[in-house]
DNA sequence: ACACCATGGTTTCAAATTAAAACCATGCAG
DNA sequence: CTGCATGGTTTTAATTTGAAACCATGGTGT
């Protein structure tokens, strides 16, 4: 898939995304730093992958813009590696892809996380795509259109 | 990544889904299913992606129940693949994949699909996650917490 | 009946990617 | 100065990928 970055003009606005992103692991550890965390032991230990794929998987992120590194917090000679504005434009496509977790994988009876609301811990409302009069609308709504 | 199917037990609610899917190009081939593509031959033409590599993805879905296979709708010898319910689930988040692309992958001037509603016509809005009580939170607002 | 072509795959094999493990570098604590 | 924690890079083998060739089935024209 990474021969694609070549001809990334002809990719369209769902390719473009996926080869930015770059693979799975990736999308791990930027769920990881939604989570708060920002060291690359941090990511590792969470993760379990090798460490020369976190540091590649880390680069390829840093290269798209989607994390940046900076100064550690801690006063550290490390670094932090924190989401940008873009990388934390993934919020929605990582909710929507726990909650069709949650949909799918999981046993009625089999206990998961829970993304709550943090002002008062209630569980948060399904993501919902709407029409611009508001009605919810799903695939079956909706067609794509040149522009 | 396939290794993790032995302690699928083990994964959490976004690392299960992931494995699913399987890779990029499976969600190239859900996106283009739920574009009405139904045929071998579509979505390889439509992908541009070898056949054995196709054939395997293709598999990978029917295995998890993302599409399933049935008689071809033209009465020919072949098989449609389509979606299942659970395939179908995927809906939000190649929304969400493509707004994020929106946002961050094309030039202001720079023409792309736009996903509209079918009924007029018009744009869609954006995702929106909301609480509870109706308010529209972002990853700041949230937490993951223990069931 | 026969060649011929379209569709939907599978097999083969070289090249790229991944992952585990070993190694290296830096900074700090005792 | 020794030892250890952190954050990587290098090395190497195994796996995955992808292009191309091949195979199978079912029409179509003649």
């Amino acid at each position: 898939m990474a021969k694609r970055v070549s001809h990334r003009d002809s990719m369209c606005g769902v390719a473009r995304p996926l080869d930015a992103i770059g693979d799975w692991w990736s999308l791990l550890i930027v769920r990881d730093a939604f989570d708060g965390k920002r060291r690359f032991g941090e990511f590792q230990k969470s993760l379990g992958l090798a460490k020369n794929i976190l540091a590649a998987r880390l680069r390829n992120l840093l290269a798209h813009g989607i994390m940046e590194a900076v100064p550690a917090a801690d006063g550290s000679a490390y670094q932090d590696y924190v989401l940008t504005e873009k990388g934390r434009g993934l919020f929605p496509l990582l909710v929507a892809l726990r909650q069709w977790g949650e949909d799918f994988f999981f046993e009625p009876d089999e206990s998961h996380v829970l993304l709550v609301d943090r002002k008062n811990g209630l569980p948060v409302r399904r993501l919902e795509l709407r029409a611009q009069d508001g009605r919810v609308v799903g695939a079956e709504d909706t067609m794509v259109r040149l522009p």
